[in-house]
DNA sequence: CAAGCCTGTTAGCGGTCGTTAACCTGAGAG
DNA sequence: CTCTCAGGTTAACGACCGCTAACAGGCTTG
């Protein structure tokens, strides 16, 4: 398994471009001719790879929903018993999910109601793990907390964290990146650490 | 000035559903038979009150904005001289409109591209000062931060804030809103929080 | 009572969009 | 050398959408 040198898909290229074009103008604004036109073929010549252009959003959300997912449960199998190195690492790999597709996690919240109902709801039950993930991880930290406020906290530090977009369109290179890293590291955990009332002695 | 016990103008009631709409399904996926039919009339009759479907959207937008900003103007008129408690009332402020406009939240940040060039610029610039409010007053509480930094975690912080709308569709009685209020306040406290080291001697 | 505006209706136009049909071409396989 | 087929092309169809035109009913007003 190499670090893929090899050139990428047209499949790849066009949900790479069909990504950053729903991202910027939102599925119902983008044309199929405009996404063929990106990768430099005409629209119907997109019909060779996908079955529509819905088919394009239900790869694109249920693949990010995916590597979400198995990316979160990749840190809970390493910190079977750190809350605090769990959560920490949550935030670190979403982090790097929300930097390296920022497209992507700007379609996740955003066009979900346009996918067909069974997509739907396969996006909306991978989700809903993810979730759960992060509430288990935010209660051991914080075992007083309600569940119902603990995953109320998990779609607020969501939202803080998947502001990136908004953010640095340009590349500023990598010495931004970590800044960007760092800053919402100390926020999320800032925030959560605002869940339990600051303990005046030990634990 | 009363509190308005009156009806709504028929304005007002297009422009609060075609809110709804537009956040439900996005500008380009509400047709305008549909903003018609959820007030009772068919799709022309919408034209003897707006010039178009781009001027519901823009009246929409610049009114959100407006209003944020006035509201965060009235905020920074009653702590002239306390950081702490400047944020804190902004915190509020935001928090406030979050909860009471929760489809305007979603589109303030999601359909402004959709919009024509003047009024774009119009939402961006009371956008900016917006946001500008908010740094000066994060920046005067922490000093040491970067201004880039202090805008990055202002937005932040909004992305957490506007989470609002992805929480509790039901209204679950006014328990459950100051509830909701109460937890945006604390995390939005404890993300800003973290923004400086704590000290751990005095100031 | 008549005039006129306010607010609604229906019919329809022009343009766009997603998709399909029909055709073409170049690279491998036998 | 020919057959096949993956991956393109252009033309066109049907549906939909924003918007305008033309018309109508009901208040308000002189």
């Amino acid at each position: 398994m190499s670090t893929r040198t090899d050139a990428p898909t047209r499949r790849e290229q066009i949900l790479k471009e069909a990504a950053r074009l729903f991202a910027e103008r939102g599925f119902h604004g983008v044309g199929v001719d405009e996404i063929g036109a990106a990768v430099g073929i005409s629209g119907p010549g997109l019909y060779r790879h996908f079955a529509g252009k819905d088919a394009m959003l239900a790869e694109l959300l249920v693949g990010i929903s995916e590597r979400l997912l198995s990316g979160g449960r990749l840190r809970a199998e390493e910190s079977p018993a750190d809350p605090e190195a769990l959560l920490a690492s949550l935030i670190d790999s979403h982090i790097d999910f929300a930097l390296d597709d920022r497209p992507l996690i700007t379609l996740h919240d955003r066009e979900l109601d346009r996918l067909r109902e069974s997509d739907r709801k396969q996006v909306r039950r991978l989700q809903r793990h993810y979730v759960e993930l992060w509430v288990t991880a935010v209660r051991a930290l914080h075992p007083r907390v309600p569940e119902s406020e603990a995953r109320a906290a998990v779609h607020a530090v969501f939202g803080l964290l998947n502001s990136t977009p908004r953010l640095a369109d340009r590349d500023d290179g990598p010495a931004a990146r970590t800044a960007t890293e760092s800053l919402l590291r100390r926020l999320a955990h800032g925030a959560f650490a605002a869940l339990s009332p600051p303990s005046e002695d030990g634990v």
